[in-house]
DNA sequence: AACGGAACCTGAAAGC
DNA sequence: TGCTTTCAGGTTCCGT
């Protein structure tokens, strides 16, 4: 479910509710996550919640030691904040009951699909180190970018999805993205000229400032939660809403992809 | 190294 | 009203 604007809501969350607290109470439920390891986190206290991309790095400490928990929520994880002592959500996975002064509150992990992490990592875990470039962190060079992309011929769509070209962009901003560059999604990587990779550069900080706009208080905003859609083209059908011509969806790398035929160029 | 496809999960919605 | 199929905003693994 989540992309960068997601996570980065559940990274504020975290911060607000972990920093300077203390870790009394861990529970989890669901054998494939390691209890004795996040269990040891008890006693220590929250340092501070980070994001790359659709990552989290929760680092805790005990005396002068740190240590470090690695969170993705996969397609339905979400970070809830509850009382202590709340009963169990609805497919809680982990819960953290923390203090801070005589304030209690619980952190649950929920996620339905389970396909979301929580682990205890060290600081240079391979999935975190080889993330690349946070746009929203670091910015996107599109000199960079247009490099790693020559060497690549799938589909820019599909390109975009692999984190460790660019972290964050997730299979609707990666729609959004192409149709605000106009650019085919099934436009080979290795043909965008420097020109078309900076319109697309521009598009991802675009639709990814906009996604994290639109991400109010503590809960995030989906499209299935009866919000109107707040994308151009993702999940949509009928007219472009720039050219009028009939949106047309595809399969591009096993996932939906929606473009407009009438005006998002395919490069060769 | 890169590629396409399957696998990992559950549940809501659409199709018949 | 059921039963079946499809689809979901992510990553990882496996065989070419």
């Amino acid at each position: 479910v989540p992309e960068l604007p997601e996570v980065e809501l559940a990274r504020r969350v975290l911060a607000r509710e972990l920093e300077g607290a203390r870790v009394e109470r861990v529970v989890v439920a669901d054998e494939r996550l390691d209890a004795v390891a996040l269990g040891g986190l008890v006693g220590t206290r929250g340092v501070k919640v980070e994001r790359r991309g659709k990552w989290l790095r929760l680092t805790f400490a005990r005396k002068r030691t740190e240590v470090f928990v690695f969170a993705h929520l996969g397609m339905s994880g979400r970070w809830l904040v509850a009382d202590a002592g709340a009963p169990a959500a609805r497919h809680e996975r982990v819960r953290l009951e923390v203090a801070r002064a005589r304030w209690k509150t619980a952190l649950l992990y929920t996620d339905v699909r389970r396909f979301g992490r929580v682990l205890v990592a060290p600081a240079d875990f391979e999935a975190w180190s080889e993330l690349g470039p946070d746009p929203l962190l670091e910015g996107t060079d599109p000199e960079r970018l247009h490099a790693a992309l020559g060497a690549r011929r799938v589909a820019i769509k599909v390109a975009l999805l692999d984190q460790r070209l660019l972290a964050g962009v997730g299979n609707i901003h990666a729609t959004e993205a192409l149709w605000r560059a106009k650019i085919d999604p099934r436009s080979r990587a290795d043909a965008l000229t420097l020109p078309d990779v900076r319109a697309l550069v521009k598009g991802i900080r675009a639709t990814l400032t906009l996604g994290l706009r639109s991400q109010q208080g503590d809960e995030p905003a989906y499209v299935q939660d009866g919000a109107a859609n707040r994308f151009k083209v993702y999940d949509r059908t009928g007219p472009c809403p720039r050219c009028g011509t009939n949106l047309v969806k595809i399969v591009l790398g096993g996932r939906g992809t929606t473009y407009c035929p009438g005006c998002q160029r395919r490069i060769r």
